[in-house]
DNA sequence: TTGTTTCATTGCAATATTACGATATAATTG
DNA sequence: CAATTATATCGTAATATTGCAATGAAACAA
């Protein structure tokens, strides 16, 4: 199988579960912290900085651009990555809200 | 090859998309939720609660068992399930501060 | 002891993910 | 135009994930 059978869970499991996966990987979860960390727009460096292929990178970049958290501009012959600001902030609040829940109190475990 | 290259990553690095992993499947994002609402442990009613066959459900319990999120206990012939409060909350440290980071204020793209 | 119930494990088929070489595309330079 | 640079896409091999039927194991009930 391999599918998961999206078709059972709520729409918000399912959004959840989209955005976890995204992360669900280190050089996605790098590539977005270096997006993070200098304070300006990736252009280029990301093959050099995170250090796998440039087509793997890529790839990574593209799933990351579908799930709507960077967006891209061509500048000349590179393209400028960056934060995709709206639609991060509705991200962090569902993911947030999902992973801030209270902790029922039961101690029989 | 299917096989994240994690020795070219920082630890926090790789624990962050490990903990995103287990959320990126609806299936364990409904059993969390689940886990959160009923204000109990869940003792046995997974199965008919999720949708998924118990084989499938067993399967995605030890993994959020494998990271610690959940812990099981025997009752019987039934185990309980419910949240480890501890490591929890250290996930969710982790997890908020990564997704919870000023975006630069580069308007480029 | 013989079921019965509940959950875990095994084994396997279907599908997804990851990585990268080769190649394509698109803008820029000379 | 030809060469260069930067990125995307294609194709494919290796590995991972998902789901479930079959089976096992452990506690309980009769």
């Amino acid at each position: 199988m391999g599918l998961a059978k999206t078709e059972m869970f709520t729409d918000k499991q399912n959004k959840i579960s989209l955005f976890a996966k995204v992360f669900g990987h280190p050089a996605r979860v790098a590539i977005l912290q270096y997006l993070f960390k200098i304070d300006t727009c990736i252009c280029g460096d990301l093959v050099s900085e995170i250090g796998l292929a440039q087509p793997t990178i890529s790839q990574h970049l593209k799933e990351l651009k579908n799930l709507g958290l960077i967006k891209g501009n061509v500048e000349g012959t590179s393209v400028c990555y960056c934060i995709d600001k709206d639609n991060w902030s509705n991200m962090k609040d569902i993911m947030i809200k999902f992973l801030d829940q209270d902790i029922p109190n039961t101690d029989c475990c």
